[in-house]
DNA sequence: TGTTAGTGTGACAAATTCATGACAAAAATT
DNA sequence: AATTTTTGTCATGAATTTGTCACACTAACA
């Protein structure tokens, strides 16, 4: 769960004071003076956050913003702002060009980390496209076969994505809305109680290799796919 | 919305005015003339807020700031640091420390209140995802489960925020109408009994692995989670 | 020692939440 | 065009959870 995080600000004590908290919560900082250098460092390194200074000499922050949003490469890099009390931050415009978040100087180590997760976990749990195994299963998202102890598990599509996703973020609880969100997709025309369907469905489905109880219901919350039985 | 607030000041007379204004603002002043003292009457009463000079006699504001911060039991109390103008101040080793918010004297109270209120509201949503260990008692809020030596515990939904909402907030005793405001949020429409019953249910989960007595009850005034079991 | 306000506890009915089978519409396949 | 598969919803019943009560118990105080 390590990052690469681009620090551009120009102070140099407050640069080292956020490189040190990026460290402490377990990321690596990649430090920049300006714009300039920023997006020179970019060229190597394509990091998985920045942290911005509103403020900066020569290009400022809102105009870096604005050239990182506006390359393919880059845009869609979270960026939090950083600007200083008083000074004047039009939270409408860094918005706009597509600043994540933004904290205000001075901050508290805490906050600012709990930003810079809150930021992180807000990419997309990711279901790549490499075989997945868990406990017996074997998922192959290339050939879309499952298989489970020598038995080919045959699933629908729906069946194949849900468990695909399962697969993915395993010992997770999700909820009918993130289910929804991440196996269904824009479709939100569907309600919740669809999805208990389709886990009766794809616990069926995965009852003839003995998997069914991987699934689990987590009563008020949302389902689970875990080894563990209770 | 009442909060304590220790007020951590050397100097009698502006010790004197915080006082006045914390309760002007509706809060509760604790006064200690020095660190050590503070240190004392924390373990009476665990404040929901620290007002630190940065500059006392014996252990100064700074080194208090970092004992509390490295303790689990008070690393999440804010604290808002008092400095003289001209006063040299820190700025970065305040803020490395965990400092939230800083005032300089002299100051307005309506400057003043305006931090506090701030910085109060600021801790509101104290409940994040991360998981929590307290006294052998492990509660992943991702994975939905709570695990006390070696053993899971099986938890309702509300039994569940309850223990999430108390090991978020250890060691702090939290009335019946605050319990009912944070842990069943809109639906006041519940009796303050109703919390005892739960409190009873919840105790008897956590009896499984010994965790019984984590969470005990202060007559007159509500409950707490404690290792201690005075 | 009694009194009393504050808590613990078992029981229970109402409310909520889930699992499941059925079914028709929609999509895909033939 | 006919057939098969997949999908979303619903109704129903089972299982769990929840809020209250009545009553037992405790600690504090006169």
């Amino acid at each position: 769960m390590s990052a690469n995080i681009l620090v551009v600000e120009d102070e140099p004590a407050i640069q080292e004071l956020l490189a040190l908290n990026i460290t402490q919560a377990g990321h690596h900082p990649i430090r920049a003076l300006s714009a300039e250098i920023a997006l020179d460092l970019m060229r190597e390194t394509i990091p998985d956050l920045i942290l911005l200074d509103w403020m900066l000499p020569g290009m400022n922050g809102l105009e870096l913003a604005r050239k990182l949003k506006s390359d393919a490469l880059t845009k869609n890099i979270p960026i939090i702002m950083l600007t200083a009390r008083g000074e004047e931050y039009d939270k409408v415009r860094g918005l706009e060009v597509g600043a994540d978040d933004y904290v205000t100087k001075p901050f508290s180590p805490r906050e600012l980390n709990a930003r810079i997760k809150a930021v992180l976990r807000r990419r997309a749990p990711q279901m790549t496209d490499d075989p997945i195994e868990f406990n017996g299963l074997r998922l192959d998202p290339t050939t879309h076969r499952v298989i489970g102890n020598q038995k080919t598990i045959d699933l629908g599509p729906t069946e194949f994505r849900l468990l695909h996703f399962f697969m993915s973020n395993a010992e997770r609880v999700h909820t009918r809305s993130q289910l929804l969100d991440k196996v269904w997709g824009d479709r939100v025309f569907v309600e919740d109680r669809t999805v208990d369907v389709h886990i009766r469905r794809l616990r069926n489905a995965l009852s003839v290799s003995g998997h069914e109880d991987l699934i689990q219901t987590v009563r008020g919350a949302g389902y689970r796919l875990s080894a563990q039985n209770s």
